[in-house]
DNA sequence: ATAAACTTTCAATAATTATTGAAAGTTTAA
DNA sequence: TTAAACTTTCAATAATTATTGAAAGTTTAT
């Protein structure tokens, strides 16, 4: 496998991957250009190396933007913007984890909690309801916890250790 | 909020969280309502519930059976089936963790782990992508152990005492 | 062996989501 | 102030994914 091969296919199974993480094939595939990029690269550069629009490519690099994940790059005497990724995957990490968070847990988890908190009328079917919407809120709220606290450490000797210790 | 407003909420919630978990809104919500009934539903219970049809619903539960989430019940003297889903919360985030990891996660590690084995040729881009999706596959096969170590773990008070630790 | 009760399959269709491309908008240089 | 260089917006269209429903398949009771 040679160097342009090797980027096919890491940009697509990128692409393939961002279901996984909640955003679309365009917007991943973008970010994963950028991020084994060497340079900025202009909104010229991402259409023509991945045969998109510059109508897609504008829309998908603003929500990168929104995430947090991808900045503009001014260069001097340049009348072109360029963008960069996030290229530490520990930070990238933490910002995904966070915005997935945000996004979609959040909303979830209040529901949930509404939902388990309606009046207990004695019925089997309701004490059922709250019982298991409970255990679910409870989690939900724990994992989503835990994955904040596990990507916001900032070392990654934390990572190893914490994982050591559950081995 | 009554039971039945609840009861809704809850089912069309957890079907449109079907996409976090990787799965379609049909077959979240089929999951959701087994895990909220007191007894064994039958494949017309569910239709008429979810408002499905029988194809949609026949698929789906099908689906669920091969997650490992739902089970069939055969109920004595009966002669339609009945179908349960895996109630302990601990146990069904046990199963969708292995489930997503064998199918989603494992595979692009696999990706990673290639691409990052490529000849260094010397150039700065070969160099940068080697560098990059080692990075990445690093991080992707440190976070699914753990979620993996954290979700096998049974007895709740683990999960616990680590979030505790971690904090 | 037959038929009633039930489930599965799958081609057709509907619903949803992503993408295009050209017009409108913005910024910069002269 | 004008026009070139660039970006954004958004209605139309394409691609993908989910759903239906009826025919085919299976099981069970008699």
């Amino acid at each position: 496998m040679n160097y342009n091969e090797a980027k096919i296919k890491f940009v697509s199974t990128w692409g393939s991957l961002g279901s996984l993480w909640g955003i679309n094939k365009a917007m991943a595939q973008i970010q994963a250009l950028l991020f084994i990029s060497t340079k900025p690269l202009s909104m010229e550069d991402i259409m023509e190396d991945l045969k998109i629009s510059r109508g897609n490519t504008s829309m998908n690099l603003r929500q990168l933007m929104d995430w947090g994940i991808v900045t503009k790059e001014i260069i001097p005497g340049e009348r072109k913007e360029y963008f960069t990724t996030e290229k530490d995957v520990q930070e990238l990490a933490r910002i995904i984890a966070k915005e997935r968070s945000r996004r979609e847990i959040q909303p979830v988890i209040k529901v949930l909690k509404e939902v388990s908190s309606i009046k207990d009328d004695g019925t089997e079917k309701t004490k059922e309801l709250i019982k298991q919407t409970k255990a679910l809120h409870d989690l939900t709220e724990t994992a989503d916890d835990m994955i904040n606290k596990i990507v916001n450490q900032k070392q990654n000797w934390v990572t190893k250790s914490l994982l050591k210790l559950i081995k």
